[in-house]
RNA sequence: GGGCGAAUAGCUCAGCUGGUCCAGAGCGCCUGCCUUACACGCAGGAAGUCGGGGGUUCGAAUCCCUCUUCGCCCA
């Protein structure tokens, strides 16, 4: 390839190359870890997104963050891993093919269990790669070669194995409860799936009559139809007065059954009227209650959350009238209470706003009901995560993460695992009806090992997150011990959003410590949530979204990753707009431009300077680089130094700024402008800029590759030499630190200089100097160091303050009409303005800058007069202000010399 | 109800262990420029009582208390 401009276009194109370039990377086969003996693996795991969904910017946002991550990692030479993959999403993919379904008419019972599964299967079949190849387009370097599935046969096979090691560890129990119960989904939820949400409802208060006695207590509820399954009405034991009516029996109305009062500590004196109807059946902690008082457990709605109706309505015990049969549970609320307001039951109600569980699918509100379910017992999982937690061996991005987390552990309870799908892992539990065995199996048994009999398997499947729980482990072959499993267990980092910590993190630490001994990482980067310009959470259903993959077609994934990159420090919100994606891309896409043009400047002069590869900076001859070639390297140390600093912290939007900073308003902006007359063989030194720049543009790459992979890759191979994919920035050695060298003789020479071209050009825009009128100019300077800075980079001085004469010297010539500025250690600079100059404005002006050091020195000055800042603050400190004193004095000093000289009022 | 966090330019946010931060960035805004890398650009500029109040300290956007407003997690 050659490196001439006639391939690069005056503006960057990022549509036109990335998929080319990504095509090419992944071919090269270079994302996956270096073989390289004794490289240390540096690992993620991605958090499987759902195998049916689609894109969003959420997964953009962590992404990159892992991608930026990886990719910094393999550039220091470890044998860096990114495993993707997809996770089969119970609830959400079963939901998606029985739409399709219905779509035709059809329900999964008309297609029976098997058939439903294989209709499954072909859609994941067909779809199931879109948000991987999603993925691919933001340049994620995901070794793809190990692609996982949460339903893969080797997962399935982990999955199995996990669960009988808990079984036998006798971790997993079948528990009879109230549980979170989706009546759409028609499936048990655990508590985390349930979700709170505040709701505007009403608490009812009613009024159960006495069955031997005129008379009534007043019970409050929220659900009034689940009366009809109420078994007594309980009150608090050290509720003196009401204690008195425990054994009294009451009438409970609609159903008109008697049910006792009894005495309960579940029942908080202060809340409602003290007495409190008990719904064992429906309400958990009811169920608790019932149990100790051995009550009866009326279910009195079926599956789909309507009052049983006449099948049902037997078990329940006669309980629901007629009228009500088949009633949906909330017209059944409005009946009922209606019924009840009739009878003169209804003492009041209040309008209250209380939290409701929904169903995190698909946000139905929850009913609690009783029925049979497994259980992980989890009090013996969470005590070591706790206690990895507490001695630092997982720590939380942000901070306050580690603290939710921990009190989740704290408060933990038993995890609900099955779930009444068809789509998932089918519970390895086996029933024998002949002989009432039960167990757990890793391969499908024949027949009881009790009694020979058949066996029947638990019809229920697994939790989604029983599988995900074990993905950093399973992912790399697991329960097997693999190769991959040594060498990349645990992993290191993991990346994902808030609101799945409880659900996946904590669970994931958990298994990883029980069944491999070690935490599965020992960092957890939670991001923030993408937000719109309301604050309000970006979702598809809400209407605020906006597509990852528009942005990668309008702006480029490298822009997108930037504003994704720039907008967060670590677990921030993001907030984008939606009705606007040039205010939330442009700022990364002119970036990318910038550099994008400056690599054009370099290229092309490098064409000039005979095309050949520039020798490294450290093979000139000694003293060939000028002061700028010393400021800029001195500059790119430091940049060095604070990027690979942020990205260790995994400060990114640090990691970013550093860079963009070191391009942008040094390299661009001064050295690349300092060099152009080198560069074109007007001025000496071609050699040496050609070498430096070079040098900077190649390590300000490398700098931005985890960030900017497309853009940087494009340029990267363009420098000499680098045509093929082997040169790829992908392998390339991250910066060393020595890759610039410290010279703080050339920061403080080059700023003065910077100074002095900012000065004329402030006076210029002061008095509407026309651009192309070239002025003169003298400086004052009486050090030594500044007259040789001066000397060294008289011709860009004069180029970018446009001077058509500029002298310099200790003395402070006689004043003529012009504009004066006032330097850093005692220079001065005189602009001579000839007509131009208006004596009133020219007061103005410094007498303004001399009111601005006149209130910083007083502050500067009261601090050094006070005998307590002198005697107790750091001497290095008191040093520096002492110095800020002495600067501010010589410049008050000189503008009031100016102010007398032009006879100032 | 319990716990936690945040309030900094018009907008979105940085500001790590209190003193090089006379408070920064990007976007937006104003003025002038097509200066042969870039108008997705260049140069200059305006803009903040660092939510209110109190305190600690020689010194506070930074630490403490309190109030207000938003948000998150858990019930």
């Amino acid at each position: 390839m050659t490196t001439g401009t006639t391939s690069l276009a005056p503006q960057y194109d990022a549509a036109d190359l990335e998929s080319r370039r990504y095509a090419e990377w992944a071919a090269g086969g270079l994302f996956a870890p270096s073989a390289t003996a004794g490289a240390r693996p540096f690992v993620i795991v991605m958090p499987p997104p759902n195998v049916t969904g689609v894109l969003h910017m959420g997964h953009g946002l962590n992404n990159t963050v892992q991608d930026m991550l990886v990719r910094f990692e393999r550039m220091r030479g470890r044998a860096a891993l990114w495993v993707p993959g997809t996770d089969h999403a119970g609830i959400a993919t079963q939901n998606v093919v029985e739409r399709l379904l219905a779509a035709e008419g059809r329900t999964r019972f008309d297609l029976g269990r098997e058939a439903f599964v294989e209709r499954v299967w072909a859609y994941v079949r067909t779809t199931g790669s879109t948000i991987l190849d999603q993925l691919k387009a933001l340049g994620c370097s995901c070794d793809w070669s190990r692609t996982r599935f949460t339903l893969d046969p080797a997962m399935s096979r982990a999955v199995r194995d996990a669960f009988v090691r808990l079984w036998d560890e006798g971790l997993i129990y079948r528990g009879h409860r109230v549980i979170h119960w989706c009546p759409r989904c028609h499936t048990a939820l655990s508590d985390e799936e349930a979700e709170h949400r505040d709701v505007e409802g009403a608490l009812y208060y009613l009024r159960y009559p006495f069955a031997d006695a005129p008379g009534h207590v007043t019970v409050a509820t929220t659900r009034p139809e689940t009366l009809l399954g109420d078994v007594a009405v309980a009150v608090n034991p050290a509720d003196a007065a009401r204690r008195e009516l425990v054994g009294r029996h009451l009438v409970l109305p609609v159903a008109e059954l008697e049910i006792p009062i009894i005495a309960d500590e579940h029942v908080e004196s202060g809340f409602g009227t003290g007495f409190v109807k008990i719904t064992p059946a429906h309400d958990a902690d009811d169920f608790e209650v019932g149990r100790r008082h051995d009550l009866a457990t009326p279910v009195v709605m079926t599956e789909d959350g309507r009052m049983a109706d006449e099948a049902l309505a037997g078990k329940a015990g006669g309980r629901v009238p007629a009228p009500l049969f088949g009633l949906d549970r909330f017209e059944a609320r409005a009946k009922i209470v209606a019924l009840l307001r009739e009878r003169g039951l209804v003492e009041k109600v209040e309008t209250r706003t209380h939290a409701v569980r929904h169903c995190y699918r698909c946000h139905t509100v929850v009913e609690p009901r009783l029925s049979d379910q497994w259980f992980v017992t989890m009090e013996p999982l969470a005590a070591p995560a706790l206690e990895a937690y507490r001695a630092g061996r997982v720590r939380f991005l942000p901070e306050r993460r580690g603290e939710e987390y921990e009190r989740w552990l704290t408060s933990i309870r038993d995890w609900n695992i099955s779930r009444q799908l068809w789509w998932g892992h089918r519970i390895p539990i086996w029933y024998c009806d002949r002989c009432a065995f039960t167990g757990a199996f890793r391969d499908d048994p024949a027949a009881c090992p009790g009694c020979g009999g058949p066996l029947r398997q638990d019809e229920d499947v697994l939790d989604t997150w029983f599988s995900s729980w074990l993905w950093p482990f399973s992912t790399l072959g697991w329960p097997d011990a693999t190769p991959d499993l040594a060498r990349f267990y645990p992993t290191d980092v993991l990346v994902t959003a808030p609101e799945i910590l409880f659900f996946w993190v904590a669970r994931m630490i958990m298994a990883g410590l029980h069944f491999m001994g070690r935490v599965p990482f020992h960092t957890v980067y939670l991001t923030g949530t993408v937000r719109d310009t309301h604050h309000v959470r970006m979702s598809k259903s809400l209407g605020n979204g906006i597509d990852p993959l528009e942005v990668v077609r309008r702006y480029g994934a490298d822009a997108l990753r930037f504003a994704l990159t720039n907008g967060q420090a670590a677990g921030t919100d993001i907030v984008l707009d939606p009705g606007d994606l040039e205010a939330s891309f442009a700022s990364g896409r002119n970036f990318a431009n910038k550099l994008w043009n400056a690599g054009r400047l370099l290229l092309s002069a490098l064409d000039a300077g005979g095309g050949g590869a520039a020798a490294p900076p450290a093979e000139l001859p000694a003293g060939s680089l000028t002061l700028a070639d010393r400021w800029i390297l001195s500059r790119l140390a430091r940049a060095v130094r604070e990027t690979t600093g942020h990205l260790e912290r995994l400060r990114l939007n640090d990691a970013l700024a550093a860079p963009y900073h070191f391009v942008w308003d040094e390299f661009a902006d001064w050295y690349l402008e300092e060099i152009k007359p080198r560069l074109r063989g007007e001025a000496p030194g071609g050699e040496a800029a050609r070498a430096v720049a070079l040098a900077a543009f190649d390590a300000a790459l490398r700098l931005l590759h985890p960030a900017m992979p497309f853009i940087t890759e494009e340029l990267y191979r363009r420098l000499p030499g680098r045509g093929d994919a082997a040169a790829s920035i992908v392998v390339a050695p991250w910066p060393a630190a020595d890759a610039g060298r410290d010279d703080p003789d050339a920061e403080r020479d080059f700023a003065f200089v910077q100074a002095l071209v900012n000065a004329v050009r402030e006076i210029r825009a002061e008095y509407g100097v026309k651009p192309g009128l070239e002025l003169a100019a003298h400086a004052t300077v009486p050090a030594p160091w500044q007259a040789a800075a001066l000397g060294h980079e008289t011709p860009m001085v004069r180029r970018l303050a446009r001077l058509r004469e500029l002298t310099a010297g200790a003395d402070r010539p006689a004043a003529g009409v012009g504009a004066h500025a006032v330097l850093p250690d005692g220079a001065e600079l005189f602009v001579a303005l000839g007509d131009v100059i208006d004596v009133g404005r020219e007061c103005a002006r410094l007498g303004a800058e001399r009111e601005r050091l006149d209130h910083q020195l007083g502050a500067v000055r009261a601090k050094l007069a006070n005998a307590s800042f002198r005697s107790r603050a750091p001497a290095e400190v008191v040093a520096r202000e002492t110095e800020k004193e002495q600067q501010w004095s010589q410049k008050v000093a000189a503008i009031a010399a100016k102010l007398a000289a032009l006879g100032c009022p």
